[in-house]
DNA sequence: AATGAATGAGGCTTCATTCAT
DNA sequence: TATGAATGAAGCCTCATTCAT
C-alpha cells in the first residue's frame, strides 16, 4: 500500500478504535491523515469498505496465525491461542478493538463475510476446548460458556493496555495464560507455561503481521 | 417516571444497545417509542442526557447491590459480586451493554461522573481480590490484571445471553463462579458455591431493579 | 396540500422546467422556494420523489381528461385530443415540458411507472388514428410515425408559448388542429373545428386542473 | 482530429443525448472514451467547451446544408428542408439531440453564439414558408407558428429513430414530407416528392458530414 | 500523451434541537 | 401533552478541474 494509503488507514483504525465507526466523521479521518476529505476518496470506497477491509485483514491474519498452532495436543493450543489473543490484542490494540466492538456498525450485507471469518477463528478456540475436556485435562461444566469467556476475557486487554505499564508484555501474557488454565480447571502450573513459549508464539504474531 | 417516560428510556435502552450512541437517531428513538421526534424532548434532556441518566441509574443500581456485599469475606464477596455481575448483565443486557461500550461516547464533562461511579464499583472488586490475596486464599501474581479480566469476563455474558437458552441462568452464574476461582486460584469448589448463594444475590438484584 | 407544500411543487416545476432536473440543485429549490434546504425535506422525501409526484399528477391528469373524448367519432376525438394537448401544454408549460423532457432523469425503478402512465395516454391518440384510417377519414401512410410526428408537434408549443403572444390561445388551438388534420391527410377544414369546440375542451381542462 | 479527440467527442455526444450535460459526469466521459479524467483534459477545455463544440459544429453544418436548398422554388425548398431535418435527425440522432435539448445547459455567455446560429437555420425555414405563402401554394394562418410546428415535429425522430425500424429511412423521410406538406395545406401531393429527391438530398447530408 | 494525486466547492440528505401552536 | 414546522450544522460522497511527473 502507498504511504499515503497506510496513513489513511492507520488514521481510521486510530478514530474508529477511539471514536467507534459511527463517531467518526469523513472529515476527522481526512484530517487525522492530513489529507483533505475529497482526497481521502482516492484511498478508499466508502467509509464502510475502509472498516471492512481493516477488520477483514486483522481478522485475517489472526486466522492464519490460530491455523498454526492447530498441530499441538489441547492445553498447548490452548495456551497458544491464548498467549496470541493476549499478544495481538496488545500489540495490535487499536485494530483489535475495531474488530471486536464494530461488527455491529456494519452493514448486514458486508456483515456475513466478517462473521464467517471471526466464527472460523473462534472455531480454534472451541476445538482446543473440547478436545481437552475430551481428553480429561480441562474441567469445565459449559465449555461454550468457557470459550466465550476465556475470548472476553483475553481480548478486554486491549482496553487498557500501555506499553508503559509496570508489567512487561510477556508477563502479562503468562499471567492471562494461568488464569485461562483457571478458568478451564487445569490443575496446578504444567510445564509448557514458561517465557520461551510467549516468545515463540510472539515470533509468529511478528511473522504474520 | 411516567408510563411515556418509561417507553422513551427503553427504547432508549435497546437502540444504544443495539446500535450505539451515535448510530441511534432522534427519529430511530421516537419512533420506536411511538412518539414525533418533538414530543421525545417531554421527556428527556438531550440526547446525551438520556445516555447519562440511564448509565448513572444503571451503574448506580450496580454500586448500590454491591456494597451490599462487603461485610462478607473476601470469597463470600467475590463470589457475590460475580454472581451480581452475571445475573445484571444477563437480566439486564441491554443496558448494562450501553454502560460498557458507550463511555466513549460521553462528552469529558459529562464522562467524569459516570467514570466515578464505574470506579467505586471497580474498587469494590479489587478490595475483594486483594484481602483474598491478603487471606492466602486467592493466589494471584497480578491482582489488578485479574481484575479487569474478571470484569470483562463477567460482563462478557451480556454479549451473547438469551433466557431460551440451554443452560439456566442460574446455573450460568455458578459456571461463571467456579470460572472466576479458577482465575483467581482458588483451589477446589468451595462450601458457598451452590444454587442457593445464586438465589440470593437474585433477590437482591430483583429489590434493587 | 399546505401552501408551502404548493410553494415547494411550484418552485420544482419551474427549475426543472429551466434548467433540468440534473440542473436543479436542491439548494436552488430551497432559495426558490423561499426555505432552508433541511426544511424541504418537511415537505418531500427525495429530490426524485418529487420529480416522480410531479410527473405523475401531470400525466394522471392528462390521461383522465383524454379518456372523457373516447366515445366520439374520430374525427372530433382527433381534435379533441390535439386541443387538449395544445392547451394543456400552453397553459401548463412548465409542468408538461419537465414531463417531456425528465423522463431520462428518472432512475429504471421509478421510470416504469410513469412511461405506463404515458403510455396509456398515447394509446388514446394511436387509437383515434387507427380508426380514423380504417373509416377511411385520415390518410396517412405510416400511422405510428403520425402519432409521434403529432404529439411532438403539437407539444412543442410548451417551448414558445407566452400568454401575452399575438395570437390569443384559443385561435392557437385551432392552427394546432388544422395542422394536424393537415397531418393526417383529412381534406377541407371540416365542420367541427371551430372556437366553440375549443371552449368545451378547455372547459375540461379547467375542471380537471 | 486524432483518433483519441474524436473518442472522447464521440463519448459525449452519446453520453450528453443519453443522460443530459448535467446528468454526465466527467468520469462517466473518461470511462466511456477508456482514458483517465485526466487525460480528457488533453482534448478539450472544459466541459462547457465540449458541449459548444458539438453544437456549434452539428448546427454549422445544418446551416451549410441548408443554405444550398435556397435556390428553388419555395415548395422544393421546404421539401428539401425536411428532408435535410429528418435525415440528418435520424442519422446523426444523437448530437441533434444534444442541439436541441442542451440549449439551457450552456452559460449565457456562450449560448449566444450557438443560438445566433440556431436563428440562422430557422430563418431558413421562415423564409421558405413565408415564400410559400406569398406564392399562394401554401395555405397556413400563422405561419410562424407553422414554422414551430414543423421543426418540432420533423426533430422529434431524434427521439425514436433506429436503423432496425420496419421503414426505411428514405420512406420515413418522405412520409415526414407529405406531413408537412399537410401542415402547410399544400393540396394534392406534388411531383418532387420521390425517392430520388430524397437521395439527392441524402447525398448533400453525406458530403457536408 | 498520459495519469495519479490533489482539492475547494458542491451534490443530496439527515442530524439534533427549538418553538409556536 | 403533543406535534408540525423550521433550521444551522453536519453527514457521506462526487463534482470539475489542475498539476507534477
Amino acid at each position: 500500500m502507498s504511504p499515503t494509503g497506510t496513513r489513511v488507514r492507520d488514521a481510521a483504525i486510530e478514530l474508529f478504535a477511539e471514536r467507534g465507526f459511527h463517531g467518526t466523521g469523513i472529515r476527522d479521518l481526512a484530517e487525522r491523515a492530513g489529507l483533505s476529505s475529497a482526497t481521502l476518496y482516492h484511498y478508499m470506497g466508502t467509509k464502510e469498505d475502509l472498516l471492512v477491509s481493516i477488520m477483514t485483514e486483522s481478522l485475517g491474519r489472526l486466522v492464519e496465525a490460530g491455523e498454526r498452532l492447530t498441530t499441538a495436543d489441547p492445553l498447548t493450543r490452548i495456551i497458544g491461542l491464548v498467549e496470541l489473543h493476549v499478544l495481538t490484542h496488545a500489540m495490535r490494540r487499536l485494530e483489535t478493538r475495531v474488530v471486536d466492538d464494530e461488527m455491529r456498525s456494519l452493514s448486514p450485507a458486508r456483515r456475513k463475510a466478517v462473521v464467517a471469518l471471526r466464527d472460523r477463528y473462534e472455531a480454534l478456540w472451541q476445538d482446543a476446548i473440547d478436545a481437552g475436556v475430551a481428553d480429561g485435562v480441562f474441567h469445565v461444566r459449559a465449555p461454550r460458556v468457557a470459550r466465550l469467556a476465556l475470548l472476553e476475557m483475553c481480548g478486554g486487554i486491549a482496553r487498557w493496555y500501555t506499553p508503559d505499564g509496570p508489567i512487561p508484555l510477556e508477563d502479562l501474557a503468562l499471567r492471562y495464560a494461568e488464569m485461562a488454565l483457571g478458568v478451564l480447571g487445569v490443575a496446578g502450573p504444567p510445564p509448557p507455561l514458561d517465557v520461551d513459549t510467549v516468545r515463540r508464539t510472539r515470533a509468529l504474531v511478528d511473522e504474520i503481521w
